[in-house]
DNA sequence: TAACGGTTTGTGATTACTTCA
DNA sequence: GATGAAGTAATCACAAACCGT
């Protein structure tokens, strides 16, 4: 992770426990790749219907064709006339290079938001005309807002994701893509830092595991001694200990007793420790949100 | 120290697929 | 069951930051 990068992306909603101070998030795919999804589906399956596309979407030579094609495309250029035209439901030969393209935007493509998008693409436009603009990049101010609203609902409703572009001066599918980007690295984020607590619960269920086996070897060796049943306390000393509701001598038992049962008694009801943040000493943070119980 | 080029990271956007009313 | 809206997962592409030379 960057130090001197400002995060504006994911670190608002996540509390981080102690001793863990940054997860690395490689969102980056294999560049050589033809990386199918685990499971098997194909993703890069492009939507044009151009009779002059390459015939195999997933060659790397197709790829190349559609990068030099897409050089001199600005991506975030906006809707001039191709995209007013897909607004108005009819298809581009190349779907990548519009904003607003696709089936969310024909949805989309109705009423007051189209109007909203309309509007806002025309004052963009007027701004960057001419030259080659560049991708897209939010201000602070914009990335601000959207995160003060991500805070107050991660989901937004076509009210507010309206409001929300007239205020930010930006598409609503703008907004849209937003939330979803947002959610989705969130999740990720949390399901790392889910997994983090899960491998921490592991190894200290192993340490407690191994521990419990070798209290369970020393009792038994101490079994099979005769001296053990000579020299135990009566039962009617026994005391119950409260948290692990064992037996437990008490440590002002017969000094006659085994030193060896006596060091086992005394030692075995050190406290365990669950908090998979804090194995060596106890933290104040708990697990993560995912991991609590939901009421 | 500045400049430069390669690498890494963050993020806007698209597409295919899933879920649900 | 069919359909459409809204969501997720996976991915691409690019800008900016980082880093070694």
């Amino acid at each position: 992770m960057m130090v001197g990068k400002e995060d504006l992306g994911l670190s608002l909603s996540l509390s981080f426990p102690q001793n863990h101070h940054s997860l690395q998030l490689n969102l980056r795919p294999s560049l050589a790749n033809s990386c199918s999804s685990p499971s098997g589906l194909t993703h890069q399956k492009p939507s044009w219907n151009d009779a002059s596309a390459p015939s195999d979407p997933n060659s790397e030579s197709f790829r190349a064709e559609t990068r030099s094609f897409l050089r001199g495309i600005d991506v975030n250029r906006l809707p001039s006339t191709v995209d007013c035209e897909e607004e108005a439901g009819v298809s581009s030969p190349n779907s990548t290079i519009s904003s607003v393209s696709g089936k969310r935007s024909e949805r989309e493509g109705n009423g007051d938001e189209l109007e909203i998008e309309r509007a806002c693409s025309r004052g963009i436009s007027d701004e960057e005309d001419g030259d080659t603009r560049k991708k897209l990049r939010l201000s602070k101010d914009q990335s601000a807002i959207l995160e003060e609203s991500f805070k107050e609902h991660n989901t937004l409703n076509p009210k507010q994701k309206l409001a929300l572009a007239k205020q930010l001066g930006l598409r609503p599918r703008q907004v849209e893509v937003w939330f979803q980007n947002r959610r989705a690295r969130t999740k990720l984020k949390q399901t790392e830092v889910d997994c983090e607590f899960l491998k921490r619960c592991c190894e200290n269920l192993t340490v407690e595991n191994r521990r419990l086996q070798k209290e369970v070897h020393e009792l038994r060796a101490l079994k099979l001694s005769p001296q053990f049943y000579m020299q135990m306390t009566p039962p009617t000393t026994l005391t119950m200990c409260p948290s692990c509701e064992r037996v437990a001598v008490p440590l002002n038992a017969s000094s006659t007793v085994d030193p060896r049962f006596r060091q086992l008694a005394q030692t075995h009801h050190r406290p365990i420790q669950i908090n998979p943040w804090a194995p060596a000493t106890p933290s104040p943070h708990g697990p993560p949100d995912a991991l609590r119980p939901r009421s």
